[in-house]
DNA sequence: ATCATATGTTAACGATAGGTTAAATTAATT
DNA sequence: AATTAATTTAACCTATCGTTAACATATGAT
């Protein structure tokens, strides 16, 4: 029914969490404005939202204590802090606690907004990442990423090994776009070094081999960059 | 949201401040006076900036030493400088810094306008480019900065190198517009000596090579200060 | 006009990343 | 335990990248 996206915002400032909330209404979001920590956290409590806005400085409960609080119930929810001062030790920090991006106060609105449908697109692929969603067509090829089968056109399938298979998957997940290397070595190999990206490296041989009989499709280099698999 | 933006300006010749803030009041920005270093820090403490203006040359506290401060507490504001000597060890050590430009006194008061304005774009365009897509057109071309793709027309995509794709990048923050040298080794490079501003000749000359297909874009030298990339 | 300095351009080199195959190792099946 | 599948490691080769050298030309100061 209602598919507009829920956005929590915490923000201490009554007049600036105002005008944001109204700004956010305005680009069809649904706002829930809280004005600190605590009210934050019961209305979280009480609704499902796509992502939270949390700012940083609020007296009694801090934006980073708030976003634990979150992240205890719900890990997966996306977050973005806002923050007047910069300094390296709150970013860190704000990362540590699963932050997914900052904006530094004053902000351009419209920054906001591309922040906002980048986080929710992201987060679109990465649910898709561990929930299901294993079919994939590509060029003329099937992909079954559950049963690890790869069909070109009537041909018979072929079956992937655990990890040709999740790497496919991701670089489908990212097709036509840049799949950072390190993005693959740290959620395949769970490792990054200098063994696990050679070992990397072959497998992407392994999957070029099965792919190369669909002239529509290829994988491509961005050196030092990642691999980037096309197909129309 | 509100649409002034807001400046800090710290000027210790009180005729000159008080000019200068009328002027850009005159232009809608909202703006803080402060007559020393000290003020300046503070009042940057007490609200949020879009925008630092600061003269370099000013007793007790000079320009840099507060931009210093200032970029302790929020790394991303931009700041520009006023000068009346521009040495290149003060350019240098601004950039380093992390001046986003420099102004030598007497300057023409439109030119700073244009300054702040461009500043302001190029802020809202990176932040944006942190998370969302990469994509510059200027002239017949397309250009890509997290692919490093470069397309001419119906072209097939040309490749560029890292530091080709930074260094396009920066030109086209700067379109139409001065890219000082400086800043360029400073950020690209991590470096400003004979060799990198060598180095950065050879890449500008590279690029020449990759645009030449299309004569309403060129990039210029402006002797001793850098380059400007005009198109359209 | 002269000179020092800045820039334009090309080529060559060394360093590193990636492509690929095969052998070695480890894990999974039987 | 034996066999097979999966993955890693090694080895060798090619591609890419950035720096530097070398030489040419342009610019601005004197």
């Amino acid at each position: 029914m209602d598919d507009n996206k829920r956005i929590l915002l915490v923000e201490d400032d009554p007049n600036f969490g105002i005008i944001l909330r109204d700004f956010l209404k305005m680009n069809d979001y649904d706002v829930v404005l809280a004005k600190n920590g605590m009210e934050g956290f019961e209305k979280f409590k009480k609704h499902d939202f796509h992502i939270c806005i949390l700012d940083v400085m609020m007296p009694y409960k801090d934006g980073f204590t708030l976003a634990g609080e979150i992240k205890e119930i719900n890990q997966d929810v996306p977050i973005i802090f806002l923050t007047a001062k910069s300094l390296k030790e709150d970013v860190l920090k704000g990362y540590k606690i699963g932050a997914d991006d900052y904006l530094k106060k004053p902000f351009d609105s419209d920054v906001l907004l591309y922040k906002i449908k980048a986080i929710l697109k992201r987060n679109k692929l990465s649910a898709i990442l561990d929930t299901d969603e294993h079919e994939f067509k590509f060029g003329s090829f099937e992909f079954n990423s559950k049963l690890r089968h790869l069909k070109f056109k009537d041909n018979k399938y072929v079956k992937l090994s655990p990890k040709e298979n999740m790497l496919l998957k991701m670089l489908l997940l990212h097709k036509n776009d840049l799949m950072p290397r390190e993005l693959a070595l740290t959620r395949i190999w769970r490792d990054d070094n200098y063994f696990t990206s050679r070992s990397m490296d072959v497998y992407i041989a392994k999957l070029r081999k099965q792919l190369e009989i669909d002239p529509n499709v290829k994988i491509n280099n961005i050196h030092g960059e990642g691999f980037r698999l096309v197909s129309d």
